[in-house]
DNA sequence: CTACAAGCTCAACTTAACTTGAGGTCAAGC
DNA sequence: GCTTGACCTCAAGTTAAGTTGAGCTTGTAG
């Protein structure tokens, strides 16, 4: 059997393993394309995949459908993305995944090294700051009033 | 000024960074405790400091607040917890932080590694299988049937 | 002692990310 | 040529994680 060229929206289902709806779903969100056939069915082209498995790995590790839709406005609109077009993605996404990696990191080793915080203040928590996106200027009043 | 032993809900908001709304909501979801004065206002130990921020860096590496309570019923409910109390959750979330580790990296290095797998079939990306939950037998609709 | 900022409760609203359902169409096998 | 499973659209429902607001109480600074 030749390799299909295009897949249904039910195939793209089984072999991503989301639901049809949520491939609706990310479709209306502009975060895939399909073109129709004749009969109003939507056909993708492989590439679908790969951008669906990025998003269902974003999302696990916290980042949201505004924030994958964000990072891939860098890819081409109408060609299949090449691996320039995914660096592109990837390097626009280093510095949160950097950041993310090392929260993580902290959370894993970390909670023990804490300790010594004493959590006198949240300020001084290395959990929390040292790699913060706030320079730490300023108190946690401010913090609140920024973030977020 | 000596140190203060009690924190209002306003002092915790103001030292975590968090709204005082949430801290209601979290206490309501079991994720801290309070006592209340004779006026039946909140008053909170020091240590929900660290209990609120451990939720806030979890919840931003994407474990959610039903997780983050699971993992806090290793925590004592009287006293204050211990090293060896935090080290127990710490080491509880390992796994599931490991995973979620190497997915990031993969997310940051892979993306371009990835590149090679084409994405014919997405159960050999390497982005979504290799450290996945799922023993990798049975297909993308297994997955579909058993996931979440 | 009194003003008023800080608290309290509870219900309702919000946003994200989907799912479900109703009502109708398409296409591949018998 | 018809039946049946896969599709389609669109509206409404769901869950998580909070926020907002109304109406009422507390506690501290002047």
């Amino acid at each position: 059997m030749a390799p299909v060229r295009e897949l249904t929206v039910g195939q793209v289902a089984v072999r991503s393993g989301v639901a049809v709806s949520a491939l609706h779903f990310y479709e209306a969100r502009g975060l895939i394309r399909s073109h129709r056939t004749s009969g109003n069915q939507r056909r993708y082209s492989r590439d679908v995949l790969r951008r669906v498995a990025i998003i269902r790995v974003a999302q696990e590790v916290g980042i949201s459908l505004a924030g994958i839709t964000q990072a891939f406005q860098s890819l081409p609109e109408e060609r299949t993305p090449t691996r320039e077009d995914w660096n592109v993605l990837s390097t626009a996404w280093r510095d949160e995944l950097d950041q993310k990696i090392s929260q993580l990191k902290k959370l894993r080793d970390g909670l023990t090294d804490c300790i010594g915080c004493g959590c006198m203040s949240i300020d001084k928590c290395p959990l929390r700051n040292k790699e913060d996106r706030l320079s730490a200027q300023g108190s946690g009043a401010r913090r609140l009033l920024v973030e977020r």
